[in-house]
DNA sequence: AGACCCGGACGCG
DNA sequence: CGCGTCCGGGTCT
């Protein structure tokens, strides 16, 4: 990636648009950006050009999953994210979020 | 034009 | 209920 494009600019937005202590599903984002394919989303924030305006950290897999991080399904980066979410005030457990209403299934 | 990517949903066991 | 497979959309090489 050389420039930022429409697309990840959309998803910037729609996340910009979900509150600190509260995350997203990559689906419902592929949603709110008129997407249909989660992964192109997850692509899209793997850029993550804007690093604290575009908390990545902030959007899991629908099924309360951590998902990744900046390409990274596990490991330190995923350990990272998940202490920015407990900053937050959103606590995983077993690898699970501890409170699934934490996550916005709409945007 | 082809391959790769941080998911999601469906089907089968 | 759990695991495996296929699909889809976008970007980068």
């Amino acid at each position: 990636m050389s420039r930022v494009t429409a697309f990840q600019t959309k998803v910037y937005d729609a996340l910009s648009g979900v509150p600190a202590g509260r995350v997203v599903s990559y689906g419902v984002l592929a949603a709110g950006v008129g997407c249909r394919s989660p992964r192109a989303v997850g692509q899209a924030l793997r850029c993550n050009p804007f690093a604290p305006r575009v908390p990545c950290h902030r959007v899991i897999a629908a099924d309360t999953s951590p998902g990744g991080f900046t390409g990274e399904r596990g490991g330190a980066a995923l350990r990272r994210k998940l202490a920015l979410l407990k900053s937050e005030g959103v606590e995983f457990a077993d690898g699970r979020l501890k409170e699934p209403a934490r996550m916005l299934t709409e945007l």
